[in-house]
DNA sequence: TGTACATCAGTGAACGCGCGTTCACTGATGTAC
DNA sequence: TGTACATCAGTGAACGCGCGTTCACTGATGTAC
């Protein structure tokens, strides 16, 4: 990358940037000033294409969303598939996934953030629909809730390092064992 | 509470406020001042119980181990009656609950916090195997990982507020329908 | 029962730090003609 | 093809803020004798 004055994909490289901290040291750890820092760059050029640190962690989020639900589109129809690559995205995303679900740092109504959130979990939703009924051994209402729980448990329990002594499995591989024993 | 130059406990008024700041408004949100403030004390006086802000979030995780560990033991053989009290702890202690699973949150290798979780993950995998293997239909290995992934996610998810349009359920009913005929 | 003294809990002033945010600016880019 | 100009992206100095932490201190409590 020369040096030129204008950056040319800022907001591409704050992004990862983000990510990739968040994935290290956690959102607390995520200030503005630090990815400029990273980026080479001016303190004040993040608030260019973010506006503020609360703005660049919806947009994560929102990026993370829209990430996720690409993901089960391509899986749609096949349960053991949709929690095997619903996992292996939590694993390879940390950064993204650890703020799709803080609430509590995405306050307001950003639209693009509500949209992508909205879409994925109605293809969550419609994953579960379209498995055989007489193959599910829970009520539809809650075999979705009951399928996220379990997909999202594993997937936080993963990513805190709370799932010990298995470090050396495939935790695509396990959760997709467990998924088609629970739900196959 | 009389106005009096010692507070009489700090110490357990500290911690209730931090967990009762957590819930509102994230782990974030949480500073000694802060708590000191509503505490109505000196805002040097929290460091003299937590020495700092990393120590009291270590304690308040450790404390909430404990009491999950408690609770497991109070249930303990019933794997329905398990997944409720889990979900009801998570669901009642918020804020505990929050900083528990923050593992950049709790960095250093803090004795109590050690022992309390390892006490409560043992407690857990032992309320799997004391269930009848042949009722079980998941391999025992994987089966505890299971049943702790479901009700992890399902409590987190509904901290998150994540879960839609059941806000009238209880979560702890819906969590044991579903571990019953998951797991039953 | 009283006194002396150590220990403990909380005070309040002071410090330095990193942060977000603002603002006038400047360099680069793209577009109309 | 060249020129003028609007727009965009990034700069760097400055500001105020809340925070954690330190430190000498003081008030209260408990204990030894």
């Amino acid at each position: 990358m020369p040096d030129t004055y204008h950056h040319g994909s800022l907001r591409r490289t704050i992004l990862d940037q983000a990510a990739e901290l968040i994935a290290e040291a956690g959102p607390d750890a995520l200030s503005l000033r630090e990815l400029a820092r990273r980026a080479g760059v001016s303190h004040a050029a993040p608030a260019h294409h973010f506006v503020d640190r609360s703005g660049l962690l919806i947009a994560l989020a929102a990026e993370g969303f829209t990430r996720l639900g690409d993901v089960m589109v391509a899986v749609a129809g096949d349960m053991k598939a949709t929690a095997v690559a619903y996992v292996r995205f939590a694993v390879t995303n940390p950064g993204h996934y650890q703020v799709m679900f803080r609430r509590d740092l995405l306050t307001g109504d950003d639209a693009d953030l509500v949209a992508a959130r909205s879409r994925t979990t109605a293809l969550l939703a419609a994953g579960v629909r379209s498995v055989d009924p007489d193959k599910l051994r829970v009520p539809l209402p809650v075999a979705g809730l009951a399928a996220w729980s379990l997909v999202h448990g594993f997937a936080s329990l993963w990513l805190d390092r709370s799932i010990e002594g298995v470090s050396e499995v495939d935790p695509g591989q396990m959760i997709g064992e467990i998924a088609e024993q629970l739900f196959g």
